[in-house]
DNA sequence: CTGGCGTCAGAGAACGATCTCTGGCCCAAC
DNA sequence: GTTGGGCCAGAGATCGTTCTCTGACGCCAG
């Protein structure tokens, strides 16, 4: 038996699809025996209104794309978009938007930015860390709102929805944790130089270390990884042997860096502090338990919902909020 | 500027409405010359169709919704999701359908139910390890086509659709996998009797160790929890301090489980080995890295949108499939 | 008692794609 | 030369909801 539509529920309840589309919409205007009788047949068939016809009609899809990158989702990278993705869910659930869950990798190179043509969605909440180059000009000149969840190695117009969180405050704020823990010998292991968010971090450890009087402080890259990690302490290690504390710039590279110093005969934290950023499921996980600058991902993935919607009904808002960064003190510094 | 409609391509390339859809939908019964007119006016004007004039004059969403439990995405749990999501995802997206994400915590007690009668799904994919009691039945009384990912606790009718994978063969897998280490003084830390799955692995456990001849090998439960398998491990170290190998039905079990073994100054493998069920990330993240019976979590997913999508299809499917488990070797066993 | 205004229900149009049905044209065959 | 069949383009209807416009009724004031 096919749904029932809004005829159906008018000619039960005896009136015209206009006042009953009235009643079921919420208006006061309409005899108050007629609203009853709506309502009651409404919920006898089980009424509900069919989506696409409301759709068509009323220009909006009620719903916004979550483009991920799916091939990273389920490793433990995928541990950083899923905090997210659960906030940015949570957010448009709660502005009764429906999520649609759209790969990024997997693209044949022109189903994104036909979907975003369809009119099927509203906007579009991108949460990539390392973009796929062919998708960054089509998102750019999506046809529809996006919103990045932080920043993209690419430019954006002065106009676009970035939600980020303060790196440079965060770099600063792991400095200042190592040299409260009385640490003076310090490196970083750094994020690749070409994203901003990795230089804001090594921008904030640099500025905070200058005013504590502590120079010269070495800095080798990684990738985010966990290999990578282990490759830049090692390297690190090589280049100052004698070092305290180190910074990673990703709990990924922190949990790298923490097996090639205990691998090196290092204890940690009290032959070595270490310090991690992001604060992802990993960070409580290792041994020891990973000290770090949280990220929060999950209100980060709110904001983005909250602010695409908010442009997309017309409001005022800043397009490009910054979240604090806060410290988690656990056992590794 | 408003997007383009096939009224605009038609009058572009000077034919009628009918004429360019059936153009775009790619009949051969229409005039090389306007054919091509089409096309070029469709290309130039960046014109996509509207999907929910589609939809609604089409009857189907070309959208099914994936089920998940949101609480539990970002957490050590949710690699579990992440990775049926993933594959759920990606078969969705090869069969040209939109993957839309719910929420099932949070929900109000009828959202999801009137979403599924809003005709914006055309089938849903239910991922969730503990049910919510509340959404049991809606989902059951489904007017759109359900696949549930893993044996719900509730009963199903027996035309439901389920995608399991093979735990009683799993359970038999870790037990020969023990044996044949030469392991005889064995425990299993069990899943919750009132699930299906763990059931079945208690059972194949049972009847490789009764093929063995290795009897009375003790069983405690646990909730499939880190936390849970620490405390189901002590209670199963009290009862049989010399054992030499343990059976923990899923990774982070088996993670808590070695956590207590290690404080009790116990080597893993070399006094005890362990093996977990799962297969999840956390498996080779941890020290020693974790023997365990591999799920084919992404394969679940996308087997789940498979079969949905060829059940949607009017096809004849397996609407039980069970997808077979197989032991990854690591350091733990 | 009548005219005017306010309120509220219903008829109709619109959203945009798709599918059916009709009508016209061309070619071939009788 | 005329008729019939086949093929193809276009007009129209349809999906279900929402919004605007119209018309009717009732009440109040003149």
């Amino acid at each position: 038996m096919p749904r029932p539509t809004l005829v159906d529920v008018a000619k039960i309840a005896g009136v015209s699809r206009a006042t009953a589309a009235r009643v079921l919409a919420g208006e006061t205007n309409v005899d108050a025996t007629m609203a009853a009788a709506v309502e009651h047949a409404a919920k006898e068939l089980g009424y509900e209104a069919n989506s696409a016809a409301r759709m068509l009609r009323g220009g909006r899809a009620g719903a916004i794309a979550l483009i991920v990158a799916f091939n990273e989702l389920d490793s433990l990278t995928g541990t950083f978009f899923t905090s997210v993705l659960k906030g940015a869910a949570k957010g448009l659930y709660a502005g009764e938007v429906q999520p649609i869950l759209v790969p990024a990798d997997h693209d044949d190179g022109d189903r994104i930015p036909r979907f975003l043509r369809s009119g099927a969605i509203d906007g579009a909440i991108v949460i990539l860390q390392h973009e796929i180059t062919h998708l960054a000009q089509p998102l750019i000149d999506s046809p529809v709102p996006i919103a990045w969840v932080g920043q993209p190695r690419v430019p954006l117009a002065p106009d676009a929805i970035v939600i980020d969180s303060d790196n440079y405050g965060g770099g600063r704020l792991a400095a200042r944790a190592l040299a409260d823990a009385g640490r003076r010998r310090l490196g970083i292991i750094a994020g690749p130089n070409d994203m901003e968010p990795a230089r804001e971090r090594i921008r904030g450890w640099r500025d905070e270390l200058a005013e504590l009087g502590i120079d010269n402080s070495p800095i080798v890259h990684g990738e985010f990884t966990l290999v990578s990690g282990s490759a830049a302490m090692a390297r690190l290690l090589k280049r100052y042997p004698d070092l305290d504390g180190v910074f990673a710039s990703s709990d990924l590279m922190a949990s790298g860096a923490i097996r090639v110093l205990q691998a090196a005969g290092r204890q940690v934290p009290s032959d070595v502090a270490v310090i991690g950023f992001d604060d992802v499921s990993i960070a409580t996980t290792m041994d020891p338990t990973l000290t770090t600058v949280r990220q929060p991902l999950e209100d980060m993935g709110r904001v983005a919902a909250e602010t695409i919607l908010a442009v997309l009904r017309g409001g005022d808002v800043d397009r490009r909020p910054i979240l604090t960064t806060s410290l988690v003190r656990r056992e590794s510094a």
